[in-house]
DNA sequence: TTATTATATTATAATAATTACAAACTAATA
DNA sequence: TATTAGTTTGTAATTATTATAATATAATAA
């Protein structure tokens, strides 16, 4: 965390008492965080606290590097403090996002089909192990 | 395309005019239309066409696996086509969705660390062969 | 075929997520 | 300490999507 924060001064990344309160959530929050939800949970904390805030700190953040960005649910952004590429899971019914960890023969891959490559996702879809045991000992 | 529409009937999906138009569509656009370019490249042709139209006809080829949605482009939905799983890649220069032909191991997995998996997407982000090819020529 | 029922379409309103922007504030630098 | 650069805030604007009610069309039964 505090090595997080050293490489972003070291980037050039100006850390503010709300930067430091966005990053702090995301890496303590169990996973994968919205923007809706790092806001309501520091708006206590910090009550003048702007949205606008949020979103900006965490395209700084995503932009040196430090975090990666999830759009594996629909219509709304999510974050991983965890920079590395690998898999994510969406459980559908309790719209939790899980790492998945297994080796992927693209990771890592910077040329595809003549394409550059920055970036890549995978997402999984289905219903979480934890899900499917609540229905089965109903 | 016929045939696709004829398993859709099978599947107790009613076809009407704006449905074959969305479809035909779909199929004919160079890839992997948004809901907006289905709608206004349809627009002239059927000038009462409705968005809400749009949006539930291809939720309802989705449904009955026909076509798939992918959330590869921020905050937008996209449409494919084909509905059997496959890579994409999405230029952040031109902004075009391109498939990525390869075989992936997870490809077909129905299970995955004791969850139950029901769809693979894997998104490559970058810049397509056009585009650097027309960036070295300048 | 006609009447009835079920389903689809349309237009519009409501909601939700994100971005834009200007003013106020804070941090960095000279 | 003064100046400049960058950040935060509050709000408005934009964009994507969903909800809804009235109308229209398609499917089915008599």
């Amino acid at each position: 965390m505090n090595e997080k924060i050293e490489r972003l001064k070291k980037k050039g990344v100006v850390m503010t008492i709300q930067r430091m309160a966005i990053l702090e959530f995301l890496e303590n929050s169990a996973n994968h965080s919205t923007v809706e939800e790092i806001y309501t949970g520091l708006k206590k904390k910090y009550p003048t606290l702007s949205q606008a805030t949020v979103y900006t700190s965490l395209q700084v953040f995503k932009r040196a590097g430090e975090i990666q960005e999830l759009s594996i649910r629909k219509g709304k952004i999510c974050f991983d403090p965890n920079p590395k590429p690998h898999h994510h899971f969406y459980c559908q019914e309790c719209k939790k996002i899980l790492d998945i960890n297994i080796d992927c023969p693209l990771a890592g891959k910077r040329w595809m089909e003549g394409h550059k490559v920055r970036d890549i996702q995978a997402y999984l879809y289905g219903t979480c192990s934890y899900c499917l045991k609540k229905t089965k000992n109903k």
